[in-house]
RNA sequence: GCCCGCGUAGCUCAGUGGUAGAGCAGCGGUUUUGUAAACCGCAGGUCAUGGGUUCGAAUCCCUUCGCGGGCUCCA
């Protein structure tokens, strides 16, 4: 890992595989780097401090420290003073190898670290020193201070020692830290247009969503307009799990414990449950899945080898507790509608299975703009129900069915659900974060449990395989990641309000509306702006919602049986007649562009 | 749940111990306008909640609820 070289050549090698990892594996050392030097200031403020672990992060760094008070964010300040004093000191990083006990004498009064020795095999360890600052470390880091070129304290944050809540809460600083200014003004700029996206702030701003205390944390209330976006969403998902066969069902929200014990989620998912609800001396759950309804619909009858594959495919609605700390905005909640379905097929139908769920999931994703995946198959974990014989068969046919779509992925080894093996498929953005939607999880537990079968055409009973499959996860946080991924412009198929009307004066009025009525009438979602404001503020108006089509009526178009057409990336396209521009929506509601 | 921070009008925010403010939105008028904010006026708040300190609390302390950044977990 050694670049003696360092900044100067991964900032002018020019672009290229290779040279992305040099850039990736220098920021690497200059984040490490950066965290030294910020322990190494926060050590000057705070003598006493304990320094738990400061590792470089994918978009920067942090470290732990237990401190004896609480930081503040002008405390950050100081620490970034401190910093550049540093740096501008240009000390050099030394490395020496040490044995252990060297090291235990070293850090003596430091407990964390004494842990961390005493967690590592190696008798030799690492020990970086940069001025009179050491920390047990095993690199790789910058040459010196100074080519830590550019870097900014970002936030405080309370962390567990080792993400453990038994163990103590320690303060954690996070920064970031790059090989030139630009670099990072660049990184603090996509921040601000991720702020600029946020869901949260988006969903106020275009009346889509509400969270109200009076009705409780975590729970969605749908407005008209985010009503609107998201019937449009669930219709076309029940358009296209129809076109595939899939059956829609529909379940009750509550079932009885003898259900949930049955199922086993009163003994495994208990703490996520809601507490029961008494009634005639029976105990009610609130569902936390909906797997085992379809199960019961699917026993509800003998059934036939010729009857399967049964896929059974709800937008289930289900609760689940999740700690305070954890909510936010629609990405996680506590009310959830999943779009799920389990499918019910025999041993040798299920790489077909497998195949059709990856084939709905790139096309339902990819009319929503995501082209890039990244697929997961997760294999047997240590803890696991069913026998290896069975795990084997099962993930050779997920894997098998991978291979067979040529479809890179990622082996998560030991990353399977206790019950079964599992292919999770990431999908990308628009500007570039990762989200995990779909879900393809293999199920032995349950048939077991519920002791489900069909009848072979050998006249014997069989247990069939069971699929649960969640193509865009939850509705509500599908939402939350179309949200951000549009930026809150929804294209035209999925757009609240396609047009606006905008009548210069109250004389255009009758022909605007006449208007409208035509647009609406051809199916597509049209409202007049007939307020008594000047044609800019309508404008103003329309642009700040994201609607899509501005059309302008005045003198000129009520003549001409036509309305002047604005977009909202502020392009002019000049009066065109009614009926072309119902004709060029129509074309891009169909196209879904 | 835990650590830190925050909660003032529908929204965005000012006000840090001495009578609650602004802009936008809303409502009423005037205005009838050619591609991102016309003008005038009116109304709107138990300063999240409950308690405490004080002659006096939006302001200081505690409780509860909620929100934000994280830890952990997951869709």
């Amino acid at each position: 890992m050694s670049d003696p070289s360092g900044i100067e050549r991964a900032l002018e090698s020019k672009k290229g595989p290779a040279d992305a990892d040099d850039l990736s594996a220098l920021r690497e050392r200059i984040r490490h780097s950066a965290s030294h030097i910020m322990a190494d200031a926060v050590r000057a403020m705070f003598p006493e401090a304990q320094f738990a672990i400061g590792p470089p992060t994918e978009d920067g760094f942090y470290y732990d420290f237990q401190l004896p008070r609480a930081l503040t964010e002008e405390d950050l300040s100081v620490i970034a003073e401190k910093m550049i004093e540093t740096i501008a000191s240009d000390l050099p990083f030394e490395r020496r190898q040490v044995d252990s006990k060297t090291a235990r004498r070293i850090f003596e009064d430091q407990p964390f670290k004494l842990e961390i020795i005493d967690n590592i095999a190696d008798e030799n360890l690492g020990i970086y020193t940069h001025g009179d600052f050491s920390d047990l470390c095993n690199g790789p880091h910058v040459d010196s201070t100074g080519q830590v070129k550019a870097f900014k304290l970002l936030s405080l944050a309370g962390a567990y020692w080792r993400g453990d809540e038994n163990r103590p809460m320690l303060q954690r600083i996070y920064g970031t830290a790059f090989e030139s200014k630009k670099a990072l003004d660049e990184y603090l700029t996509r921040l601000e247009e991720a702020a600029k996206r946020d869901h949260r702030k988006l969903g106020k701003e275009l009346g889509l969503f509400t969270i109200h205390n009076e009705i409780g944390a975590g729970l969605i209330c749908w407005q008209p307009k985010g009503g609107r976006i998201r019937s449009i969403v669930e219709d076309f998902w029940r358009e296209e799990h129809l076109k595939r066969n899939y059956s829609l069902v529909y379940s009750p929200h509550i079932g009885k414990s003898k259900l949930w014990e049955t199922s086993g989620h009163l003994e495994f998912y208990k703490e996520n449950m809601y507490s029961a609800i008494d009634l005639d001396d029976q105990e009610y759950y609130l569902k936390p899945m909906n797997c085992p309804f379809h199960i019961l619909m699917y026993k509800s009858s003998l059934r036939s080898y010729r009857e399967l594959p049964m896929r059974l495919a709800e937008l289930g609605t289900v609760y689940r507790y999740e700690r305070t700390g954890v909510l936010h905005g629609l990405l996680r909640v506590r009310g959830f509608t999943q779009d799920d379905a389990h499918i019910f097929c025999r041993p040798d139908q299920l790489e077909e299975e497998v195949r059709g769920v990856l084939e709905l999931t790139f096309s339902l994703l990819g009319a929503f703009g995501f082209k890039d995946y990244k697929i997961y198959l997760a294999d047997r974990p240590e803890k696991h129900v069913g026998e290896p014989s069975e795990w084997t068969r099962a993930t050779d046919a997920l894997r098998n069915t991978l291979e067979e779509m040529k479809l890179d992925y990622q082996l998560d080894v030991g990353g399977g659900a206790f019950y079964g093996p599992k292919i999770d498929v990431k999908i990308e953005d628009a500007i570039g974060r990762d989200w995990q939607c779909t879900t393809i999880q293999f199920d032995f537990n349950l048939p077991q449990r519920f002791d489900i079968t069909y009848i072979g055409d050998d006249g014997q009973q069989h247990r069939p395989f069971m699929v649960h499959r969640a193509i865009l996860g939850s509705i509500e946080r599908f939402m939350g990641i179309l949200i951000e991924h549009y930026g809150g412009a929804f294209p035209v198929w999925l757009a609240p309000v396609q047009a606006v009307i905008i009548p210069i004066t109250d004389r255009h009025l009758d022909y605007a509306r006449a208007a409208v009525v035509e647009m609406r009438s051809a199916g597509l979602r049209v409202e007049v702006d007939d307020r008594s404001e000047r044609m800019n503020q309508k404008i103003r108006q329309a642009q700040l919602e994201k609607v899509p089509y501005m059309l302008i009526v005045g003198d000129k178009e009520v003549a001409g049986g036509s309305v002047s057409v604005r977009l909202r990336s502020g392009e002019d396209l000049g009066p065109i007649p009614v009926t072309s521009v119902i004709e060029m929506i129509r074309e891009k509601v169909e196209t879904k562009a």
